[in-house]
DNA sequence: GTCGTACTTGACGTTTACGTCAACGTAAGG
DNA sequence: CCTTACGTTGACGTAAACGTCAAGTACGAC
């Protein structure tokens, strides 16, 4: 049996409110199965969310996030056309995140720089 | 003579608009000179503003953009006690990037495996 | 049987980060 | 002198991403 979550058991292990998992069904990010009434978040959820909660984390849109995690299920298809206009666009992807990559070595190199500066001016103090 | 800027001359290099230069003074982000009336820009706001954009970019929101900034300008201070304040903020700020590296890493390895799996499915197709 | 807890939908509020007028001043060019 | 281009402040609008009630349902514990 895989394992499934509440909205509550999943929002606290993810560390967002409910609300947060509510408005992202309805924005069609992810669709939970249910029972009755009641969210039943499967694997398939909690891996979709992770990856949005990433994506957010580096100042992503929500729409930005669903085109990605989308894409996780396009890659299974298997129409030649569909699959050559995901990889153009997963190319892209790759291609910003290595100039993220590169911004923030550049900003972690500066931040150090001025942390060493600091550090400086501590000695200087003794 | 330092080279300065205009409104329109620096937003047109920083690729915003004239709007976002006057909301961030507003905001006490950038406090450009004045020529009467008009805003001038010197290379001390180009530089704080290249600093802001870039966390936009990862996500900040502009009162965590400033906290960055005001420590460039905190880092000259002579206070030992501010100094030391100054230091432990700046180390967090660096453990956290490296944190954020190591999830783009992260990321940008689950891209290229999609990518490289759409590839496979292409060349199935073949 | 009612108390507490967790779930539901729906509606409205809020913050952030600007966009978009409006109404006006000013300096250069034809 | 008039237009054009650029600047100014001020006020209001807006999209995104939730927060915050309200009102109701369901279920196990006591």
């Amino acid at each position: 049996m895989a394992r499934t979550w509440t909205v509550g058991e999943l929002a606290d292990e993810l560390r967002v409110t409910t609300r947060t998992l509510r408005f992202y069904e309805a924005e069609g990010l992810i669709t939970p199965q249910r029972a009755g009434a009641n969210r039943v978040y499967s694997q398939r959820e909690h891996a979709r969310l992770r990856l949005i909660l990433r994506g957010r984390r580096f100042g992503m849109t929500l729409s930005e996030c669903r085109e990605i995690v989308d894409m996780y299920d396009g890659a299974e298809s298997s129409e030649q056309r569909q699959l050559q206009i995901l990889l153009a666009r997963l190319d892209e992807i790759a291609a910003d995140l290595r100039a993220r990559q590169a911004d923030l070595r550049r900003t972690l190199t500066e931040v150090t720089d001025v942390a060493a500066q600091c550090r400086a001016r501590l000695d200087e103090l003794v």
